[in-house]
Formats: C-alpha cells, sequence, structure tokens
DNA sequence: TGAAAATAGTATAAGTTTAAACTATACATA
DNA sequence: TATGTATAGTTTAAACTTATACTATTTTCA
C-alpha cells in the first residue's frame, strides 16, 4: 500500500463533485422528464431515435449507455404506452428493429427540445465556452484512461 | 422554443461525456468492490464510517448521498453481515446510531485504502494536477449552477 | 457439411432508486 | 398544556441495474 497524502489524491478530490454534479444534473432533468409521465431511461430511449428509422436492441444499448438487459423491461413498458414498436428485421431471425410509432414521434418533437432548453440555461450561467470544451476534454480523457488498463 | 445551434449546445456537449466518464470510472471501481463481497453502496457506507464513532441515519445520508429510504435497506443487510450495528441515541428515541463493528472496522481498513490505490493510477495517467482542480472547480460550479434556480 | 463459437434478445434474482406515505417521537407556540 | 408541525426512520410499489444464464439464431472454419 502506497504511502499518499490523502489530501491529494486525485481520486477523492474529484469523486464528490463528480457525483454531486452528476446527481444535481439529472435531478433537475429527471424532475422534467417525470412530469412528462416517462422515466428517466424512457426518456433516454425516446430521444435517441430522434431523426432514426429504428435501431436493433443491441444498437440501442451503444447509443443510450443503457445496459441490454435493462432495455427489455424498458421497452416493453413504452411498448405498453404505445410509443415504440417492435419489428422483425428480415435477414436475421434473431434481432428486432425498435422505431418510434406516430404517437412516439409526436411526444419526441415535443420533449426533447424542451429538455435541452431546460438543461441549458444551467450549463451557460455556470461555464464558459472554454470551459465546456475544457471539461468535455478531461472528462473523455478520464473515461478513456479508465478504460485502458493502468499504467501501473 | 429558442433556436439554437444543438451542435453547440453545452448541456449536449457535456452530458455524453459525462455519463461515459462516470460508468467508466464506477465500472473500473464497482469490479473490485464487488471481488470484496460488498455492492457500492454498501462500500460507500462502510468507507464513510472511517474514523467516525458513528452517525445517525440522516448524517449518514448526507454524507454518502444516498437517499434515506435506500439506506434502511443497505443497513439491514451490512447488518446481517455483522459489519455495522444500529444503537439507539440517549436523547432521542427516534434516532438510531449506526456505527461499524469490529469486524466492519477490519474490513474499513483494508478496502478504503485498497479502492483509493486502485482508481489513483486511472486519474493521474488522464490528468494534471492543474487539470484536477480545474475538473473539480467546473464541476463545483455545474453542481452549485443546477442546485440554484436557472437565471431565464 | 457440421460442430463450435458468437450474437440477439430475453429471463432471473438480488439489490438499489424514487416518490410517496406512514409511525413514532420531538419541538414550537398559541 | 394542547395542538399543530417538523423530524427520524421505515415501508411500499414500480422501475431500474447488475451479473449471470438461457434460447434461438447465425457465423465460422476445420
Amino acid at each position: 500500500m502506497d504511502v499518499f497524502d490523502l489530501k491529494d489524491d486525485p481520486y477523492l478530490k474529484v469523486l464528490r463533485p463528480l457525483v454531486e454534479a452528476y446527481q444535481a444534473i439529472f435531478q433537475v432533468g429527471d424532475r422534467h422528464i417525470r412530469s412528462m409521465g416517462l422515466t428517466p431511461p424512457q426518456f433516454d430511449v425516446v430521444a435517441e431515435f430522434g431523426a432514426t428509422t429504428g435501431m436493433t436492441c443491441v444498437e440501442l444499448s451503444q447509443a443510450t449507455l443503457l445496459a441490454k438487459a435493462s432495455l427489455t423491461g424498458i421497452i416493453d413498458r413504452l411498448e405498453a404506452k404505445k410509443l415504440i414498436e417492435r419489428k422483425t428485421v428480415p435477414n436475421d431471425r434473431r434481432a428486432t428493429n425498435i422505431r418510434l410509432t406516430r404517437k412516439g414521434e409526436n411526444l419526441y418533437r415535443k420533449i426533447f427540445p424542451a429538455q435541452a432548453n431546460l438543461m441549458r440555461p444551467y450549463f451557460e450561467q455556470a461555464l464558459t465556452k472554454q470551459e465546456i470544451t475544457a471539461l468535455q476534454d478531461m472528462l473523455s480523457q478520464l473515461r478513456n484512461s479508465c478504460r485502458r488498463e493502468p499504467l501501473s
């Protein structure tokens, strides 16, 4: 076990601000999403379909960062609300094409811009354009580092 | 609804890197935590008790950022593992003092430094000291902004 | 070709999250 | 002091997450 001053530990320094920012951001957004009758993961799915003509479950999983196993239930409930539909894929009987219904598209056109408009001021009042770019870069660095094996 | 180029939207620019970094960081840490027989929230609770002589449920909730209602079950399971114990508080019969058992302290002394040592290299290889400080500041800004009402 | 390996989607179980309501106790103040 | 209000912790129900395993298909390649 290394000798290390915990007050200077980069992990411990970033962890709490990261969790607090993450929670605060989603607390604002989630309240709005729930008021529209969706749960946050359900919104993620609807939001992802934007201009597309549908995706398979695996593609949707990659796009939304939701686990494949979680999607089964989320899609079930969106289907029950008649917001999306599952269709068979011609050349692969394992796969499913999932897409918005007419009703789902209407909801998308309403809820997605509203969500972006709701969140934008919180970001604009907190950070300059340069800071946004810097933040974006540092978070990407961190993500890449954690996906690689560590040096030591 | 504002006219706005979505490609420049600070919210949309930061959101995905934030979620990806968050997931990648916790994916590394969580694997380690589970290998020690704890779930991530259970680890958070054990880690929080460090040098303390115990806390109430509300204090623990503030310290760990876990919801009060979630803590009931988490504490139940940690108590079943004999890692923490609930004791009554002298002057307030509503409150409960929660603290590590001997067994829980031993686990804490082992698992907390191990976790910090595991995560440190990923952060050190991703960001300089200055960047760590900048990241910390920007995340705090964002948190504060989201906790305030928006300007507009 | 035909068996092994990979893939798509679903199922399962344990644990967590959220919002909401509820119980018991403490506090405030009229 | 009585009564309303706040607080601590728990409970409930619905949805989600994770790891794991399973079914049905497709792909690979010996």
